[in-house]
Formats: C-alpha cells, sequence, structure tokens
DNA sequence: CGACAACTTGACGGGCGTCAACCGGAGTGG
DNA sequence: CCACTCCGGTTGACGCCCGTCAAGTTGTCG
C-alpha cells in the first residue's frame, strides 16, 4: 500500500490511536486493508434499517447521523458522526441493522469489506480491543442520551447536546470547545433532542439572550464554557476521552 | 470443576448458547471460570457512577437494572437485566462506571475477575464474539430506548416497555409472552420511560380498561399480542433474537 | 393491628407541541 | 443582474399532554 491510500484513512488512524496504544505490525496491518472511497452528497443513505448489512463505511470526512423511525412518523437521531468515525462496527457481528444511517452534509466515506476487518480485529488483538472500545463507548453515549431526553427539560437538552459535540470536535481536531462549527439544522437538533424544530429555536434564543452562547451563522461560541457545562448538566466522563 | 458450579452458572451457559455456537472445549472453558457467588437484597448497587470498575457480576436469579442520574434530582432507567446478563461486561475495556447498576428484586450474582473474562475471550474466539455481540445488542436496545422515550406518546411508550419485557423473559425462559411476572415497581417503569409513576399508572389502566392488557398484583396478561404490538410500535427485530 | 410502601385517583397548571405567518440567504434561470 | 424559489430559521397565539400536588386505598410484613 502507498502512502496516498495512508492518507485518505488518515482520519480513522488518528481515532483509533486515541482508542488504543497500536505498534509498528497493527499500523502495516492497516495500511494493507483493502477500501472504496466514496463521495456522496448531503441526506445520503449509508445504512438502512431492515436492510442486511453490507461493506462497513467508515466517515473520512463530513458528518453523519444513526436515526430510526417510530410508526407515529417521528424520527429520533441517535447519534451523530464525524470524521473518522466507525459508521457500523456492529454490521461485523449482527446481520440485519436495526437503524438508518445517513450523511448530513456531503462526506467521503471509505468502504471496508466486513470480513476483512473481522480478520483484522482477530489478527491484532490491539486492534480487536479498540473497536471493541468503539461499540462500548458507543454505548455509553446512548445511556447519556436515554438520560437526555428521558430526564432533562429542552433547555438543558439542547445545550448538553451542544456541549457533546464541542467536545467531540475539539478532540477529532475541528475547532474548539469554545468556538465550532454546527452541521446540523435545528431540526435535526431537534430529531437528537426529541423536540421539535420551532422549540430548539426558542431554547437557542434563550442560551444566547442569557449569554450562554453566541450564534452567527452555523458557527457556535462560548466565552464561559464552565458556565456552560452547568447549564448542560454535561459531565464528559461518559465519553470515557473518545 | 465439579457439577455444582456448572449448576450455579447454568443462566449464563443458556445465554451464551443463545449468542454463539459453543463447542466442546468453550464449554470446558467456562467450567473452568473461577467465580464467587453472593447473594443480595433489592435495592443493592452492584455498580456505581465515577467508581473504577471491580469484578464483572453476572445476574443468577432476580432482576436489576442500569441507571444514571440527571443534576436536576430524575432518575433514568436504561436498562433491565434478568438471570443470565452479564451485568457489566464493558468493564472488561473501560476504567470508570459511568452509571449505576442497582438489584430491583433479591438476587443472586456471580463475581468473575476481569482478567479471567478477558483471557477466556482471547482463549476462545467465539467466547469473545458471544461477548462483544452481546455488547453489541445492549447498544441495540440503548437506541431503541431512546426512540421510546423521545419520540413516542405516553400510553405507546408504556405498551412498548411491557412489550420488550415480556419478549425478553420469554426468550429466557421465564413464563410467556401472554402472562407474566413484572417486578418493577410503576415508579420504576416511570424512571425507564422518562414519565411519572402518576402518569404511568393512568398509561397501565387505559391499556386495562382499552382491553389490551389485564392486572392482577405483578401479573400481567396480554390476550390478543398482535393487536398490543400495535399499540406498542414493537418490532422484535432490534433485539437481535437476544 | 399498626406502619409503611406501592398503588390509585382527581384537580390544576405549565412546558412544549401545533399552527401559521414571515424573514433571509443561497441557488437558479431568464 | 435581478426575480423567483426554496429551505432553514424566527416569532407569536393557542392548546394539550403530562407533571405536580394532594388525598385516599390497598396490600404486606412486623
Amino acid at each position: 500500500m502507498d502512502a496516498i491510500e495512508h492518507v485518505a484513512l488518515s482520519p480513522l488512524f488518528a481515532k483509533l490511536g486515541r482508542l488504543a496504544q497500536l505498534n509498528e505490525s497493527d499500523l502495516r496491518l492497516l495500511g494493507n486493508l483493502p477500501f472504496a472511497t466514496r463521495r456522496v452528497g448531503a441526506g445520503q443513505f449509508l445504512v438502512r434499517e431492515g436492510k442486511p448489512t453490507g461493506d462497513c463505511a467508515i466517515l473520512l470526512s463530513g458528518f453523519a447521523c444513526r436515526h430510526k423511525l417510530a410508526a407515529n412518523g417521528g424520527r429520533q437521531i441517535v447519534s451523530f458522526h464525524l470524521a473518522g468515525d466507525l459508521l457500523d462496527l456492529q454490521q461485523l457481528l449482527l446481520d440485519r441493522a436495526d437503524h438508518n444511517v445517513e450523511t448530513i452534509t456531503e462526506a467521503e466515506v471509505a468502504l471496508v469489506p466486513k470480513a476483512e476487518l473481522r480478520r483484522l480485529a482477530r489478527e491484532s488483538p490491539r486492534i480487536g480491543a479498540a473497536f471493541w472500545r468503539d461499540t462500548l463507548i458507543d454505548a455509553s453515549i446512548f445511556r447519556e442520551w436515554v438520560l437526555n431526553v428521558g430526564r432533562r427539560d429542552a433547555r438543558t437538552r439542547v445545550a448538553h447536546m451542544l456541549c457533546e459535540f464541542a467536545t467531540r470536535c475539539e478532540r477529532a481536531g475541528f475547532g474548539s470547545v469554545q468556538s465550532f462549527q454546527m452541521p446540523m439544522t435545528q431540526e435535526q437538533i431537534a430529531d437528537a433532542t426529541g423536540l421539535t424544530s420551532v422549540h430548539v429555536n426558542r431554547m437557542l434564543r434563550s442560551l444566547e439572550t442569557d449569554g450562554a452562547l453566541s450564534r452567527s451563522r452555523r458557527e457556535i461560541r462560548i466565552r464561559d464554557w464552565e458556565a456552560m457545562r452547568r447549564i448542560a448538566d454535561f459531565d464528559p466522563a461518559y465519553l470515557h476521552a473518545a
């Protein structure tokens, strides 16, 4: 494998490096991973509920979300994803998708055959552990989201979602917690927090008039991070330094 | 290891058998697993948020739940557990608990050192895959709960929770989907569905007066499962036959 | 039989959904 | 270069679902 392909997968390497200590041979195995890259527009489905699972997609640039639909027509976003995220590691062991994965911006993905990832996890216990660890952290984030939509009021919910997104962006190397770009619409924030877009708008305005944050277009600025943390009831421990 | 200990762990064996095809040598490895059993009363903590993770607990009898607390005093239950469940597989790879695990009835647990479980997963790829698969199914259930509390109305939410619990009980060999025992109080149902116990009571009554179910003490009877499924917006696919 | 937890029911209020109108910026085509 | 369109955002009026408060009732275990 030449350097060009290494460069393409570098967001993944960065992420795995945060999950585990990888050695020379791990990096070589990763470098040999066969994959195809694809550029897709915003609003494209990468995984569809009920469909047999296919190749595993890795997000190289852009943003995506996972969501499920209720019979009453409601949509619930259950997670957001950014560059470096393995979009469906769970496909390695479960044979039908129980949710959708959809891009929310234009994005670039790498498609890796499931069998290759399984082989990789088997051949390097460190990489296998990193994969498992990643799915465990995902699960921890889902638990926090259950708490968020189940037991916090609208204002706290929206603030919490912002704090989590800001923290993950900073750790992945996009902007800082004090200033970052939101890729999602207010309707998508609503679907992630179990609210309506109208009420999300009210809550954002409330946070803004209270001086907790300022907005210009989709850029969010947070002057006093500690104050924001308190408003949002946000403790990043559940992210397990992801 | 003698037969007595095999009997003690049999709920775990049954569960792993549902998750993967285990062979002779897998069963022998499981039989050699060192563990200590403990009997605990209702309302006892087995895992505490923020604490370093200790031994891994396996539920041998009784029921337990995982929950998290919000700053406003609210409690959110994020999952229920029954005999055979590995209560904290995630402790194998994450070093601090991000939630609590608490018994909701008197229960019997087996405590297994983390290192032994890690060794087991390493020595038998099938058992390792079963463990990983179990945590992936947990994650799938969390996603469904985010949808449940985020996008369904109170009546549907309560009905969905009952359907899930009924299905899991039946698969684990307790009662049937048509008739089963609820171990939890209405307040615990409320904490699981993001409601108040008062409103859970109203919804249960509503389901009962509509003939969807009948109750006597904590026993639930569901005559028409298909009708109940529709009311609850329940599709068991997300349980991945767990 | 007294104590206590769980359950039950009613009255009332508020947080958030619904509906509707309008604004503003980006893309598009004449 | 300007009009048109369209999506996302913004704001107000109104109403309902579910929370809150409070008072019983039931069942269970000393």
